[in-house]
DNA sequence: TTGAGTCACGAAAACGTAATAGTGTTGAAA
DNA sequence: TTTCAACACTATTACGTTTTCGTGACTCAA
């Protein structure tokens, strides 16, 4: 029950200086070759390790980054965390983790409780009440504090930073274009109520698709889901009514109840209903039939999210040329059984 | 682009004393009314928050909580940190995760890095590498620093500490016994092949099951999957061959696996072959048919085991009883399809 | 013998905060 | 007039580092 030993304590007990026993550790030649070695070798006895903290406030800053997330139960977003980390890990930088749970209120309260020199920056992506509300003050405040923010995934125009996304429209184009390409001409969306900007943008890369294709685009064959444990009806109705031939749905959650709903009814996926997924996650994988998706490489995103963090914070701080980024992660579609 | 503000900038611009400026904002009733009222308006309209780290240094205690896990992409852990980071919010504690990746070195190296100053205490749960080994030199040190550490599923008894785990033998047993209640007597076990404590609970719970029924214990009918991506000839002749008419895995993949090979050599689950699984998740829910499982709450865990730390943390040092406890989280059957 | 120059080390400031222990002024009681 | 207390602040220390700036002792050349 020994308390990690200090600089201090380590003077005291050689009756030298406290700057002695510093220089001594780092190797300095300041010292003599006996002090040094005498000091070294007792604080290897010691187990000596400078107190991280003492060195964060001497140095103004914590070789941590603060990563706020709506939610870590959720195969996306902890790979995305995974991402951060290596490179994290490789540059010898810590993350701290926060949830918003969705909740402006806890993005905010997260954000100011890591703002005030518990990091030295941020990576996040949006809570859908603060993509619904608009109301980006707490990311302004803290930027203007000159602390640089990355935003992945659920970003906004409205706040000027780093940025990884996907061409989230650009990957529902190529799917619902890959489900033409199969023959097949009535596709329909299966998408959220909520007002994140992905869901949005997914949705224009369908209609774009369908345009660019010659198939008019019929509202009709776009559904909202609002709550997933109660949207079999909906969904039940969509297949039987409307005589489709093929959905694309922006998770996997809505594909495999989309799967398990046509079954119920009689229909045969692939043969009858072509379905398709965005997000590749584990469900696909294991699903059956396996389920066709477009793979936002979470791993990826993190790796470049905290490399361009990491890259602002190691840069001199006079040289910020201030140019913010935004990067885009391909996609591609990993075909399964769901698409013959 | 400005700087947080401090105290001493606030003293300055106020010309008054630093002392004056922190009592101020604290209430103090030393500071006269004029001067309190003036100097809490100006560090609200400057926004003054105090800086964790240096409130850290002083206090001696950060309020962040380390987590060491050896993987986060996987429903069970990040559903634990989830439950973890609702007390540790709660209470004003933030968390900061690092992995393992199941390596040991990975495992030391990340503990040593926040036993440095940058936590209070530890929540983790061992990496494959470590039981392995048997090596917790990493640990002990950690707790005789006077760093408290709670561990939570996959444990050891070689260190005195916190613990939170599940009945894993208790929880197979009554998996396997519920497989016999249904008429089954041919039951195999698809487990890991690796050292990690639960694994061999499991397996003792499995054939403890068995003798209690009179069931004669078959070594054949244990297999151990290297890897999951090559298993299906493995599991596919344990189903041609062994003429089985149950299953127990000791996870998801495994069983989700067991059910499309068994349904590609023509046998009905439940029908022909029943299967369960350990360890509740996302497949097992979505699964066609649905899965039959063992939950393990890991929110429980999670809000356990933080409860466990910061209770420690809280009670004064000298009234440390040292005697730690094992708690023990409940499961129970979530009864699905794959068991008729 | 003095001046410069090395050597080997120590003192002190700084990072930002909170708390303990002063300090000077005022007013009132003795 | 002295003494004591209350008031309203300030100085200082401590947390654990690193680093800049000194400083005393010694050596060597002029």
């Amino acid at each position: 029950m020994k308390r990690k030993i200090t600089l201090k304590q380590i003077a005291k007990e050689l009756d030298v200086s406290i700057s002695t026993v510093s220089k001594s550790l780092r190797n300095s030649l300041e010292i003599g070759e006996e002090t040094r070695l005498k000091v070294q070798a007792f604080a290897k006895f010691y187990n000596y390790k400078p107190n991280n903290i003492a060195l964060s406030l001497k140095n103004r800053k914590t070789k941590a980054i603060g990563i706020i997330i709506p939610e870590i139960v959720h195969h996306f977003f902890s790979t995305v965390i995974n991402g951060i980390e290596q490179v994290a890990n490789e540059h010898g930088y810590s993350v701290i983790i926060c949830l918003s749970d969705d909740s402006f209120d806890k993005e905010v309260l997260n954000m100011e409780m890591l703002a005030n020199g518990s990091i030295d920056g941020f990576i996040m992506s949006l809570s859908k009440e603060t993509q619904f509300r608009g109301d980006f003050h707490h990311i302004t405040e803290v930027i203007n504090q000159g602390m640089p923010v990355v935003m992945f995934d659920r970003v906004t125009n409205d706040i000027l930073c780093d940025k990884v996304i996907i061409d989230d429209k650009h990957a529902a184009y190529e799917a619902v274009q890959s489900l033409i390409n199969k023959g097949r001409k009535k596709i329909a969306l299966v998408t959220t109520v909520d007002y994140v900007s992905v869901g949005k943008l997914r949705t224009d890369g369908y209609i774009k698709a369908l345009l660019d294709n010659g198939i008019p685009f019929n509202e009709n064959l776009i559904i909202k889901i609002e709550d997933i444990d109660t949207c079999e009806i909906t969904i039940g109705k969509l297949l039987e009514d409307k005589a489709i031939d093929a959905v694309f749905a922006v998770n996997e959650l809505f594909a495999v109840t989309i799967i398990k709903t046509a079954n119920k009814i009689g229909l045969n996926v692939p043969k009858d209903l072509a379905v398709i997924a965005f997000t590749d996650g584990i469900i696909s994988k294991y699903s059956t039939p396996t389920i066709t998706t477009v793979s936002q490489s979470g791993i990826k995103m993190g790796n470049k999210a905290a490399k361009m963090l990491i890259e602002r914070l190691e840069t001199e701080e006079d040289e910020e040329d201030e140019n913010y980024k935004t990067e885009v992660i391909e996609t591609h579609l990993i075909e399964r059984e769901s698409t013959n």
